[in-house]
DNA sequence: ACACAATGTTAGATATACATAACAGGTGCA
DNA sequence: TGCACCTGTTATGTATATCTAACATTGTGT
């Protein structure tokens, strides 16, 4: 999984730590999640996109092989 | 929160048993999401998206208060 | 009414998302 | 040089999504 959180931080200026604390999570998760590190639930993945002024399908990317 | 899984797969006219086997999950699994008894991991609720034809914030409903 | 398919529920086991804490490297600025 | 901030990593613990199996209920057709 590819995301966009880092470049969307960015866009918005905001921290690692900053867009944790709006989402209500750690900033390790966070870290976790701008690798994709992980596979976040549905809820936590809503949050990100919210927060990050888009939508869970522009923030975070699936490449076919994985959606199989 | 809700989901549109039943109205979707009453349309595709596919039954739980069916779903659960193209996304690859147990029926029970499916049972518990369409009732919105458990937060789903974004790559199954991207796989059921996808199996419904449909998008993931289509198909997965989150009232404001949930995501705050 | 009977048979069978579809759906619902429950209990226990396993994997993993996420929390927590602690530390390390990098960058910019006084 | 030094400090403060941002980012990355690692280890351990907890909560919960998902699996598995078994059984109950509801619906549908004949």
């Amino acid at each position: 999984m590819k995301t966009r959180i880092r470049e969307l931080r960015a866009k918005t200026g905001i921290t690692q730590e900053e867009l944790a604390q709006q989402v209500g999570v750690r900033r390790e998760t966070i870290v976790f999640l701008e690798k994709g590190k992980y596979n976040p639930s549905l809820k936590l993945a809503y949050r990100v996109a919210r927060t990050l002024g888009s939508t869970i399908e522009e923030v975070f990317i699936f490449e076919e092989e994985e959606l199989a």
